[in-house]
DNA sequence: CTTCAAATACTTCACTCAGAGTATTCTCCA
DNA sequence: TGGAGAATACTCTGAGTGAAGTATTTGAAG
C-alpha cells in the first residue's frame, strides 16, 4: 500500500477548507471548528502548521498571497492545487472504502484482562457501562433538541459514533451478566489463578499450573 | 486528568510481561507476539526500546541483569518495581472503567462526506460492507475451527473487535439502505450541491446558496 | 478611561512513534 | 560444506504531536 504524502487526517480536513475558498492556517482551524470537525479530526495548531508545510512541500496546496492587518503577524493565504484536489478525492475514497485496523484503549485493557481479578474487572466494567450511558444519553437529547437544526447529511458521523457506542455498551452489558451467570469461558480459571496469587504462590508455579491447564504449547498465558 | 508517565499501551503490556518475571526486550516482544498481544496493542521495535527506556527513567521496571549468549549484543534483563504494579494495575482500571474519545479514521471520512458526490459515495460504503464481511467472516469461522483452543477469557479482545465491526457493517447498510430509498436527511441537498460543481457554477455561489437553504448560521458548510 | 479577559495568529520544544535498516547467528537442505 | 534464508537483537531517522508560550488587538465591565 503506497502511503499518502501526508497521512494525518487533519491534512484532508484542510485540504477540505481550501478546496472551498483559499484560506489562511488560522482561519481554517477557527472554520473546522465552527462545523465541529474537532470531534472526529484531530486538531491542533502544532498539527496544523507542520501539515501545511507538509502539504505545501508535496505541491498539494501552494500559497496564493499574503495579508497584512494592523499590527498583526503576516496571514498567508494558502490554495488547492489540480493534485490536492486529486489525493483529496481519492483519501476520500479510501476513508470510505477500506476499513483499517484501529487500536482502540479498551480493547487494549480488554487483551490484558486476565491482569485484574474477576472482582475487581467487573466493578470497571460497571462503571465503564454507566459511563457510556452517560454519553448515550447526552448525545441523543442533543439530537433530539436538534440545537443544530442540519440535516442528517451533515452530523452523520455523530450518527455512527453514537452507533458505536450503543454496541459497545451492548457488549459490556453482555460480558457482565455472562460473568454473573458464571457462564464465561475461563471464569474458574481466571478465579483461581487470583486466589493463588493472593495466596502467595510462587509465579513459577502459578505459570506451570495455567500452562499445565491450557493444554501443551509451552508459554504461561498470565495475561 | 493527570497524564500517565509513559502513555503508550504498549508500556503496560511490557508492565504485564515483566511483571511475571524478567525479561529482556527482545523476549518480552516475541512473548507479546505469541499471544497475538500485537493484534491489540501497537508493537514495533521503535516504540518498544524508547517505551522501555522510559519506564525505566520513571522507576517502573529496572535492569536486574545482563546476559550474553555466543557473540550476539548482550541483553539487559528487566525487572518491575513496585511502583511499576501500582502503575500496571491503576492502567488497567482505567482502561476498562472510562471510555476515551478515538478518532477512527472511518468517522473522519464521514465527517467529510458531502466532498464526495452521493454515486460515489454510495459506491465506497457497498466497497466496505463488502469488506467488512469478509473479515468477520474470517474471524468467525477461526473462532468456530477453535484453532486456538482457549478459554474465552484470553479472546475477549477478539470479540470485541467482531462486535464492533458488526455494528460498523449494520450502521454502513442501513446508512446505504436510507439514501437508496431517498430517505436520507439532506440528500436533496447533496445532489443539488454536486449537479452545481458539475455544471461549473462557481464556488462562491454555490456556497451562498447552500448557507440560504441551511438557514441562519453564516457560514457555509460544504463540507 | 482604564484594565482585564478573550480572541487572533501563530512558534517552539520535548517527546513519541512507525518503518526501515543493520549486523550477527542459527538452521536446513543439497 | 556451502549458501540461502529465517531468527535474533537491536539502532536510526524523520515525521508527527500536544502542550505551553508569545505577542497583539478587540470588547466589555467597572
Amino acid at each position: 500500500m503506497p502511503k499518502r504524502p501526508v497521512s494525518n487526517p487533519l491534512a484532508l480536513a484542510v485540504l477540505s477548507c481550501v478546496w472551498e475558498r483559499p484560506m489562511y492556517p488560522y482561519e481554517i482551524t477557527t472554520t473546522l471548528r465552527e462545523r465541529g470537525k474537532q470531534d472526529s479530526i484531530r486538531l491542533n495548531f502544532g498539527s496544523l502548521y507542520a501539515v501545511i508545510r507538509s502539504l505545501e512541500s508535496h505541491g498539494l496546496i501552494r500559497a496564493a498571497r499574503t495579508e497584512r492587518e494592523g499590527n498583526r503577524p503576516e496571514r498567508i493565504v494558502y490554495e488547492i492545487t489540480p493534485a490536492g484536489m486529486t489525493e483529496a478525492l481519492d483519501w476520500m475514497r479510501d476513508l470510505l472504502a477500506r476499513p483499517v485496523k484501529e487500536y482502540p484503549d479498551f480493547e487494549a485493557g480488554l487483551s490484558l484482562l486476565p491482569m485484574l481479578s474477576p472482582q475487581v474487572a467487573r466493578k470497571c466494567l460497571e462503571e465503564r457501562l454507566e459511563r457510556l450511558d452517560a454519553e448515550i444519553r447526552a448525545r441523543t437529547e442533543l439530537e433530539e433538541t436538534s440545537a443544530l437544526g442540519l440535516p442528517e447529511l451533515f452530523l452523520i458521523e455523530s450518527s455512527y459514533r453514537v452507533a458505536m457506542q450503543t454496541a459497545e455498551r451492548a457488549f459490556v452489558a453482555e460480558l457482565l451478566d455472562r460473568i454473573e451467570r458464571r457462564t464465561f469461558g475461563g471464569l474458574d480459571l481466571w478465579e483461581g489463578l487470583h486466589e493463588a496469587l493472593a495466596a502467595g504462590t510462587p509465579r513459577n508455579e502459578i505459570a506451570a499450573q495455567l500452562a499445565a491447564r491450557l493444554g501443551e504449547e509451552g508459554g504461561s498465558t498470565l495475561a
